[in-house]
DNA sequence: TAGGCCATCTGGTCCT
DNA sequence: AGGACCAGATGGCCTA
């Protein structure tokens, strides 16, 4: 069986076509299961370049298309650990629905939020009422200077959730990112069973 | 069909 | 010199 063969099973191509798995999950899969497949392949190993024109460089006879195919393969490489992290990342993320994937934006902004979540969470716990972190160092929302932050920010201020015992489902924030459509998380002062691992 | 997301290739730059 | 990192370009797949 060709190499191509083995990356791109019949299976994961089938489950490609069904609906809510997606093309990038079944792919990752694909390249998580069987190592990066050693093929200069395009992507989904459906053509031969993922990047449009035939690959210059690869002319494999010559030094430089040597070159060229070997920095590829570690340029591949480097972005396979560099997915790797990601999902290492989205696993100790919280509470994600089992069939849905966050993009690698939404798993930075998400796991951006849930850090600052957390913090606050050992700030408003802490019986003696100074940081549990030095805020000096830690980065509330508003102290970040981006504008994106704003847009992002997990609570629309730190006194929605606040310390008002006004949490309730309406208290559900999002963490995901600026969208508030797919996940959102129980506060941190609403107390449920998820909660108490937050802590 | 357009837009979003992604993997890959590629050349440039910086570092060791 | 060679490797790591980066950003731009490109094309495939999926969803609305």
């Amino acid at each position: 069986m060709s190499p191509k063969a083995r990356c791109a099973s019949s299976e994961l191509q089938d489950a490609v076509r069904l609906g809510r798995f997606s093309a990038r999950n079944a792919a990752s899969e694909a390249e998580d299961a069987s190592g990066n497949c050693g093929q200069p392949a395009g992507r989904h190993h459906v053509t031969a370049v993922g990047g449009g024109e035939a690959p210059r460089g690869d002319q494999r006879a010559d030094p430089r298309g040597r070159r060229r195919m070997k920095a590829n393969d570690r340029e591949r490489h480097r972005m396979h650990n560099l997915n790797s992290a990601l999902d290492a990342l989205r696993s100790i993320l919280p509470a994600l629905p089992e069939d849905a994937k966050l993009t690698k934006i939404e798993t930075l902004r998400f796991a951006r939020n849930y850090i600052w979540a957390l913090t606050e969470t050992l700030r408003m716990h802490d019986p003696l009422g100074h940081a549990a972190a030095d805020p000096s160092h830690l980065s509330s929302p508003a102290s970040v200077s981006s504008g994106e932050w704003d847009s992002v920010s997990p609570y629309g201020s730190s006194a929605d959730c606040g310390h008002t015992n006004s949490c309730n489902e309406a208290s559900w924030k999002t963490l995901r990112g600026e969208d508030s459509e797919a996940f959102c998380f129980r506060s941190i002062c609403s107390g449920n069973a998820r909660n108490s691992w937050y802590l």
